[in-house]
DNA sequence: AGTCTATAGTGGTATAGACCAGGTATGACC
DNA sequence: GGTCATACCTGGTCTATACCACTATAGACT
């Protein structure tokens, strides 16, 4: 396994790859030292500088970390993936669960003032509105509300998305890409409305979210409230200093 | 305004922070084009690959993003610091509110294998637990239970964590800064001891929070169980993909 | 034995130069 | 007017070299 200087992949994702694939293969382990970089400079025929830039890559996703002085070791635990920014259908994919949803309202609305402060588009701007309520192994497990700016996506709703993913049409139509978000997260008791729709009964705990979605130029593609049964979902975040 | 070549800061640092003050000043809008790397690296008479080692910094962070072949750009907003991994002293401080506790339990126990798991270490190892009762404005939100290594944290609880706190001691006296974290949360109905303690009145939802927090080095520094009172606390989090 | 001191190695910072692929504008040509 | 080619600009990748501050170690000196 080597470096190909000819390959189309930059020198130093190959380099970045190969120093993953041999911790995973167990010839590095948690806490050993990495040659130095001089050292992975001769060895692999690069420069200095693009070995640093491999380094400085896996020290930034917590692979790798260094010491000045002293040398660049392997951490504790590799991370997987951060699957922070999927939606519900990426997350019930993944958990192996059938996700299915039932539209409960999908129009398009002038904005009402609040929703457009958290979308940051001006006062009675066309809004998407889609209601859906969640289903996991067509179990209710959540009521989720979004709103969209319409000028980003206009003829979104001829999608049907009682089975399609709201994300994956932004994505493949639209060529929206969610790069962050904010996430607020309560606990609450079901109203009524709630409670019927999420097969509940009185008392029950749900969580309540909010979320503000935005691209990697920061301009905001979605809002959502979602109301999640409080014993089927669990809210999982990797957090990073 | 200029970069000094002698400053005992890095140049990329000044760039970094020359640029974020321009923006904020109101002289860089959303959507700006910055000059190009090699006329910033002309005007402050640095180098092109250093001008990229600011401008990349501040791409990570979300506050400019990239065109290839067309250039950089000043994204939407800019983001505040990152407030995920800090304790409940610092965020109640952030919030302008008294923070207090009432110590519960702190002890030294043998590692039930179920924590051992969540802290990495062998089973039956010596952990500190602390649990305290929190308090904002001396009304109380939360119940706090933390479980600790003791070899990384010898004599903690020599300090009085009713007032002090946990992670500034860990900062402070150990070098133990947490530098990820993974989190679950979900919603719960509190039962006896919990409302008891909280000054609920059942039913009431409460937000039950597990958290592993970990070193640069991914070395597990604590793990905690939270609950919160679900109508005095919201969980925020700022995801990035 | 204990302490100081070169010395060599490490990551961190910085320079100057080069080539590439993709975007943009200009102007020639039909 | 529309289309195409070209020249130029941009960020992305990569090399070779240099100096700094910090760390460990081995050896000289007390």
């Amino acid at each position: 396994m080597d470096i190909n200087a000819k390959s189309p992949i930059p020198l130093y994702i190959q380099l970045k790859e190969l120093l993953v694939r041999q911790i995973r293969r167990g010839e590095l382990h948690p806490h050993d030292r990495l040659p130095s970089e001089r050292e992975l400079s001769e060895r692999y025929g690069i420069s200095r500088m693009t070995v640093r830039q491999a380094l400085q890559l896996l020290v930034k996703e917590g692979v790798l970390y260094t010491a000045a002085g002293k040398g660049t070791y392997v951490s504790e635990v590799l991370f997987e993936q951060d699957h922070a920014l999927t939606g519900f259908s990426e997350q019930m994919q993944r958990a192996n669960l059938h996700a299915s949803s039932r539209i409960l309202e999908a129009t398009v609305i002038p904005a009402p003032p609040y929703i457009a402060g958290k979308l940051e588009i001006p006062a009675h701007g066309g809004v998407v509105l889609l209601k859906r309520l969640r289903l996991a192994n067509e179990k209710p497990v959540a009521i989720e509300t979004a709103y969209l700016p319409q000028n980003l996506c206009p003829d979104l709703l001829q999608h049907d998305f009682s089975r399609e993913s709201l994300y994956a049409v932004l994505r493949e139509e639209y060529g929206l890409v969610p790069a962050s978000a904010i996430q607020v997260v309560e606990a609450a008791l079901a109203n009524v409305e709630e409670a019927q729709l999420l097969e509940l009964h009185p008392p029950a705990a749900v969580l309540r979210m909010e979320r503000v979605t935005r691209t990697p130029q920061n301009v905001v593609i979605e809002y959502v409230e979602s109301v999640y049964r409080g014993d089927r979902y669990k809210f999982y975040a990797h957090l990073r200093a």
